[in-house]
DNA sequence: AATGAATGAGGTTTCATTCAT
DNA sequence: CATGAATGAAACCTCATTCAT
């Protein structure tokens, strides 16, 4: 039986050998996608890139994530969950001062968030955001609308118990918010264009003055 | 940006050279390349919907721009040269106290800012810094850094005169500059996901809570 | 400005020049498309090589049509309308026998699909009909259940008239079409493997034994 | 088919070398495959879902087939041995009429092929035909060509005994043959787009058009 | 000056084939 | 014998860039 018309493809030729990483390596690609996410934009990141981090071929990366974007989805998700949830605990049990809560989630917030993966990943979806409504929709729900829920109790607490002056507390607890998300971004966008303040000074700077000026009239006195 | 001299272009005899239209039509293309580069990021941005949607052929943009990164970067360059200046005067020629001036100027700031090109600016800038740090100093060195100089200015000035506490000036500076900024990245990403604090009534109720965090023991017992 | 880091790629780079060819050349690309799918079939069929044989670039193939599979349906479509016509004619004017008719259109349907593309087109749409089944459909309305509905006026007319005896009309009918639609199908798969009766001979034949063996009894005495 | 000793696989001390089971496992494998090619043709079938219809691993195929194509191949080998053999012994062994003798036989014909593995082949065979040369040749060879050379034994033996009339015998075998080969093709393409007549009462009828197209005037009278 | 058809490098995705276990 | 993770060539498709008109 002579050779067909060969509309067939080829397969391997070289001779390096393969690494064998059973069913625990869709986490290894999620890093390395995660940190080229991070670098480069979600479009500018090649599928070949992400597969050589990982040192692995570029088909394998479509033996764990159907497509690019499921890949990308995952690793959000992936980076997203566990985090926040010392947070919630450390509410649930504070005894102390609204004011001695404050600058320990703050503190906490940011210890847990800068040099993780998180950090970068805010970001990636802020920039990303308007091509992946669904994942801005995944960070804002378990990050940012989770954190924003977990300050809003302390600070409703803190006005009901008169340690606040009576403010908008959403708008309160934006002031919080919004600076440590940006201290988050710089990092990732201008850091190389000049100094900006460092977290581990601003930060207490910045909950001391925003609970002075939080603080009620009669708290002023003492 | 002075209107060009309109090409005659029928019935021409001699052989005039023609100006390029340097100003008329690139503000044009900018225009539009801008609203794309915003709404998708650089690489997402195709050069066919940046054309139709300034209402010419693909090939036009050409004329202008040399390439995609340098139509990019007169985008940045040109939105970024009329800003900041009135906020300049304002601050050599007020007379009040610091705590008003400073009120003014975050109004000012943001209504100067908020739905003009400098807001998606910023976004941009953010997204796009990694892969164009040029640009990300540019923005830094006509925005970011020349609006902390400001504030700075006057922080200090209201510590020396005995209207502000004894901070850290750049730290304090910070409180005031990364909120807002936030303010503007938000605005293009998380704005579909869920309410945030109106800015309308966010930038005061921040004025004031920073402003009286900021405020001396003895203008307190005022 | 430096060169930022260049996510970009490069465009030509070589000096061919390139033919214009306006807009009239929807019609080359379907050509050198339905010649490469008939000889290859619809998945064997590279889009590089369509492009080769049209004498245009790959991506121009982009230009008129959205994705192989448009292509497809186009090159199906277009070569499929102009047929057919001149059967409804023949049978709305023709005066003498039942007989005679047939042999008419018999020769005639073949004299219009042998060596047409229409020819080819039963072969490639009976090979993809599983793969895609609105083009089975497609042709199947178009092209084999018209030519059944002409033949089935015909017949029925002719039993009517008492020239033929009185049998399933719709079984009489495919005793014409299917050997017709094989022999199509055949000069494009066995012709190559051993002998088949030559068409000019066949045809006349079969409407010969056909027709004999359709005959009413009273005419059979004629 | 012989049925292969059971390799003993657990608990074997000696170095026993083991057969392969060239018969028993392939079998499963190249049904499944048959399966396969027949529904969506050889380019489009994946390893991937022979192996799983088989229930096997992929790489299992490997150990009996070098390739795609060498599967294919044997699938077709395979398939098209068994046949047509009944029908020679019908033809020596008939002493009736030649009408009955092919009403029997176009009978038997398509019963052995309908549903059967053969059916289908007829479409696959077609389907490939062009890529794969050496099968549409064995086809012919094996199935068409026998089946015609059967068939002309019976035309020319009812001619010289004055049964039918005289006219081109090869014609007249056409006249049979592309109508059921054309019968099973459709079954496999445009079955789902409309009705066809159904090979229980089109054969009979097919048979009986024919028969009386082809006989002689002297039988005619009776 | 302006056009828009044409280009082709490069990206994502598929799948026949291999081989360590 | 059997597995299935891994490979990488090659397919489809996109889009920045060019240039004849």
């Amino acid at each position: 039986m002579e050779k067909p018309i060969p509309p067939i493809s080829a397969g391997r030729t070289g001779r390096i050998p393969r690494r064998r990483r059973k069913e625990a390596r869709p986490g290894e690609l999620q890093a390395a996608a995660l940190e080229l996410f991070i670098e480069k934009g979600f479009t500018a990141t090649r599928l070949d890139d992400v597969a050589a981090r990982a040192g692995v071929a570029k088909g394998t990366l479509y033996l764990y994530f159907d497509s690019k974007v499921e890949l990308f989805q995952s690793v959000v998700d992936e980076t997203m969950t566990p985090t926040l949830d010392a947070a919630d605990h450390l509410i649930d049990t504070h005894a102390g001062s609204s004011e001695e809560l404050i600058r320990r989630l703050v503190t906490n917030l940011w210890e847990h968030v800068v040099g993780s993966p998180l950090e970068g990943m805010t970001k990636l979806v802020v920039s990303e955001a308007r091509n992946f409504p669904q994942i801005a929709q995944l960070y804002y729900d378990k990050v940012i609308h989770r954190s924003r829920l977990q300050l809003l109790r302390v600070v409703e607490r803190a006005i009901h118990r008169g340690e606040f002056r009576s403010l908008n507390a959403k708008a309160t607890v934006d002031a919080f918010i919004l600076p440590i998300l940006m201290m988050a971004l710089w990092r990732h966008s201008f850091s190389d264009c000049g100094p900006m303040s460092d977290p581990k000074h601003f930060l207490p700077t910045l909950s001391d003055i925003l609970i002075k000026g939080l603080a009620s009239a009669r708290r002023q006195e003492t």
